[in-house]
DNA sequence: GCCAACGTTGGC
DNA sequence: GCCAACGTTGGC
């Protein structure tokens, strides 16, 4: 069982997205870089947790809780050209891009990037390393149990 | 909207 | 296989 933090745009999928819809799959579509694809296809795992990130909004930081519900398989807007994710070099007999389902946990109290920032213990933390851009990131057991303690998050409930 | 950081592309 | 040019991310 691993961590991980996973960036999305709200205006896209948000925390309320999920909530909306608490036992659908949500395909985590439009990944379009190795590293991440690589956590997907070679780390994850189903049961997985997942801190859900905002990015690229008013205030970005972590928002909820979700899990991985699959295991990777191929992204479907890799194909589809009408999509902005299209890629052209991809072939279903050898697809470029996979991606996992997430599924909705829980809402939390809202941890906003410049608290994290301010926060010592969370300095080791991949996300806040200067220049990141990777938009999902393993995140160790140790940063976990801080951050669910300190969202409200307890993984019994 | 700016721009630093960084990944990808393609010519050579 | 180098590296300049270009595109993208994402906080501010």
């Amino acid at each position: 069982m691993k961590y991980w933090l996973m960036k999305s745009e709200p205006d896209e999928v948000g925390i309320d997205h999920l909530a909306a819809s608490p036992q659908a799959a949500f395909p985590w579509f439009g990944v379009r870089n190795y590293q991440a694809r690589n956590f997907m296809r070679d780390q994850m795992q189903v049961g997985d947790l997942v801190l859900f990130y905002h990015s690229s909004c008013e205030e970005p930081g972590i928002a909820g809780i979700a899990k991985v519900s699959s295991t990777a398989y191929p992204d479907a807007t890799q194909f589809d050209v009408t999509s902005k994710y299209y890629d052209p070099k991809s072939t279903q007999e050898n697809p470029r891009w996979v991606h996992v389902d997430v599924q909705f946990v829980s809402k939390t109290t809202f941890l906003s990037l410049s608290k994290m920032k301010e926060d010592p213990l969370l300095s080791d933390m991949l996300v806040l390393k200067r220049g990141n851009r990777l938009s999902i990131t393993p995140v160790s057991e140790i940063d976990w149990q801080y951050i669910a303690e300190k969202i409200g998050f307890s993984a019994g409930a």
